[in-house]
DNA sequence: TATCTTATGTCTTATACAAGACTTGGTGTG
DNA sequence: CACACCAAGTCTTGTATAAGACATAAGATA
């Protein structure tokens, strides 16, 4: 007798995961119904069930009765929705536009090497962003990401949603992460960025996203004026 | 041909959502097994599993195998993890003491009314406290509840946690909430209160909690003097 | 347009075995 | 006899299988 292995159901959902991070199931695509996959696999449809049902809940997979299980496609939309949690006054979520962005690449600081777990003489991709809302700047962003994840980067259009490109383009599927919030007072450069007064509260994110294999993404820190917007959290 | 029902497992639970409610089951207790409560119900027991499946997921019930499976208890450590989201700077989590409270009743405000679905003429318990982290003032906090609901909570020791205080003495369960933070300036008397410069950046936290039968419960407004803590949120 | 057919996911039941936790009773030892 | 220890038994939830009824969506057909 071995080490006790993962549930079946557990194992199955490994093999379907790495089904779609290798690229064999693109976003978007429609996958073998539930009999097929099990066959497939040696198991019962019931195992092959559990397993989807996670995945669904994991928000990697879409299931529409009738019609079959899809891949998870990353849209502006979704991405805005999952990952920006700014409402307006009123309960209505706020959609930012890209006033200007910027982005070089260069090599790794330390703090840059830490956050992205890189080994050392990496290169990054730093993107400098102003995203306004009503007609008025609202965030000023400073994005850092591997450059050997994802090249060419600094060279191209950089597009208001950054997560959506990335899975797209470079077959990268951000699934979470942690944002770590703080409030400061706005330096002078920041102010001025923002066009507030010097010293005005504002909100800081400290984003830290994950892949599927759990590997960090990115490393961002947003510097948001708020006006009548808040952040909002669900707790449970 | 009727209406569509609700599945066979969402009555289910529905059913033992309300004994829990009722208080038949207290927090706590062992409820009786699978096998039993499908036999009680007339279903199944892969019935009575999947609605108990969904009720673990929320956080109701809580399953042990080859224990049983036991109605939730709220603790202030249990409350502490789920409700109040500050870290410290190595990832520890952040336990806030009370350092001053008071609470009185009133009659409810236009707005008191407005966040807890109060008719009109009901009376509120106001509570306000000073909370306090690593020695230092860390968040000056407004809470309001109906008095209907907490009789006598106005007279009585207030608690450091209060979500364990609701469930143990007052049979009330908060199941989740919103939560909109913003950043704000300190005004002179909050800047008392925490031991801040005035108009230093503070977190401002307006959160509003629901209970199990999706009632609001509470409306509270803390405002944070962060220091190195900081909020955290995980992304998903 | 309206209806039928087919493919798919969803729900319900039933059965069996695995694994964790507690109880019971025996067994050996002092 | 008193006690510590171990093994078996039994209760629980967890995992896996199989099979069928039902709901929904899309395309084919009338």
């Amino acid at each position: 007798m071995g080490p006790t292995l993962l549930p079946l159901y557990a194992q199955v959902k490994a093999q379907l995961i790495e089904r779609i991070q290798s690229g064999e199931w693109k976003p978007g695509e429609l996958i073998p119904n539930e009999f097929d996959l099990a066959k497939a696999l040696g198991v019962s449809q019931g195992t092959v069930r559990k397993a989807l049902g996670e995945m669904t809940a994991e928000k990697l997979l879409l299931r529409r009765q009738g019609r079959g299980t899809f891949v998870a496609e990353h849209t502006p939309e979704s991405m805005l929705f999952r990952f920006f949690n700014f409402y307006d006054e009123d309960g209505v979520h706020v959609s930012p536009e890209t006033i200007w962005v910027r982005s070089r690449s260069g090599a790794a600081k330390p703090k840059e090497r830490l956050k992205l777990w890189l080994e050392g003489g990496e290169r990054v991709v730093r993107i400098s962003r102003l995203r306004g809302y009503g007609g008025r700047p609202f965030a000023y962003e400073e994005i850092c990401v591997s450059e050997a994840l994802f090249p060419g980067l600094a060279d191209g259009e950089i597009p208001n949603t950054l997560y959506d490109h990335f899975q797209h383009n470079y077959g990268v599927t951000v699934t979470g992460g942690d944002e770590k919030l703080t409030a400061v007072a706005a330096q002078e450069q920041q102010a001025a960025h923002l066009d507030v007064e010097v010293g005005s509260p504002l909100l800081q994110l400290n984003r830290q996203t994950f892949s599927l294999d759990g590997r960090p993404i990115e490393w961002r820190v947003s510097l948001c004026a708020l006006g009548d917007v808040h952040y909002l959290v669900r707790l449970g």
